[in-house]
DNA sequence: CCAAAAGTGTTTATAATACACCCATGC
DNA sequence: GCATGGGTGTATTATAAACACTTTTGG
């Protein structure tokens, strides 16, 4: 085997809709490069560790968060040969789908962590601006054409809060009556409950949970 | 930079129609592991080169093609630990989409390399049989949504052939007269060119080069 | 003239949009 | 009752599929 030897990292970006607010999760780095800077949270691969596992480790490890039962996919890898002061560095992005999570808690390599709107973002360490924008534009494009919308809500949700999670990826509005038929017209895309909202103002409305179909025939917008 | 070093890899998964069958390039191995068995082009990254150039440089050193102004994007990457006999290797998975090229030539760690139908894949060293499956799988889904099948043909071609490509990629038949209206109300899809083709039975057909525009909204396929 | 492939027009079916309307709850 | 959000029905419009028909070449 050649001796071109490098070193691989993984990098995440987290994304979720809090109070209609399409948000990401970015930590302010602990040690160098880039010490007190913003970046996505990752770390590098363990010799034996699998990248969805080194990825979720070390979401663990740098904001306190578990990814457990949430979407997690691979992105692409980045690997400029000088994209890392410290060397050769390749990084595996990440891109998970998690509904609103509790407060992160700062780790290790970790200042600390935050949920930061994608509509006002900072300039980030590394490649990391890139990365975020590939993840951010990938997941606009599967909520087009998937049902991982859902992906974004509670265990148990409304179809008014399915909309408003559109409706924040997108910056749109939909129109809630069509909005309705569509989704609950598609075979497996919500799996009804028994139960029913009640907090709120004006008539309750059906819990679902996700359903297990993936693909979304006709796609949820038009240009 | 902790010491968890990997070797990396680029393989590629190269597809093409020729004579209406959907094909791809694979390479018999010259040297272990795997020494005999068929494998997707590929190799290992040089030091300071980048992951593009490494997998146009490894498919024209053991195939003697040259991708110059063809498709390649990344795949994805593969990094289960034991994936390589000789060690801790990662593979980015690459996507080469090309029109009918001359025959490939043995190269340096090539026993030999030929065009294979993807409707009748032989078993392939590594995980290779995994990255071409999941090449495929992109392919058919990026012909769904853009103005990709363009890349299959040649530099001048017709709406038949182009049609000929979603054929076979496919394995369906489309009507030539709405396929016609369909491609060629398509803003930017296809770029008129004066000439016609004089070949061939029938009334000749006008030839086309790709134009610039990449989605394609509505998709070619319903379900 | 005939066969073959290119290309156009028109009808029909289907699906998306717009929006009027009714339902169920809190206050 | 009335405001508020949930949910259904329906007319209109846009789009896709089916297919009859015309065009232009070679033999």
């Amino acid at each position: 085997m050649r001796g071109n030897l490098f070193a691989v990292a993984v990098d995440l970006v987290v994304l979720t809709v809090r109070q209609g607010v399409f948000s990401t999760l970015l930590v302010r780095r602990g040690i160098p490069p880039f010490e007190g800077e913003l970046a996505l949270p990752g770390g590098f691969v363990l010799p034996h560790e699998d990248l969805l596992d080194a990825a979720t480790r070390e979401l663990s490890e740098e904001t306190g968060l578990s990814l457990r039962g949430h979407h997690l996919e691979q992105l692409a890898s980045y690997a400029a040969p000088d994209r890392d002061p410290r060397g050769r560095v390749l990084s595996v992005g990440h891109l998970a789908l998690v509904p609103d999570l509790p407060e992160p808690q700062a780790g290790s390599d970790a200042a600390g962590s935050a949920w930061h709107p994608i509509a006002e973002l900072p300039a980030l360490a590394f490649d990391h601006t890139r990365i975020l924008a590939d993840g951010v534009e990938r997941a606009r494009a599967k909520l087009e054409y998937t049902t991982l919308a859902a992906t974004f809500c509670p265990q148990t949700f409304t179809v008014s809060q399915l909309r408003e999670v559109y409706e924040a990826v997108w910056g749109t509005t939909l129109d809630p009556r069509n909005f309705q038929r569509k989704v609950t017209s598609t075979p497996g895309f919500l799996l009804p409950t028994a139960r029913t909202t009640s907090s709120g103002r004006g008539r309750p409305a059906q819990l679902f949970r996700r359903g297990n179909a993936t693909s979304l025939h006709p796609p949820m917008l038009r240009d």
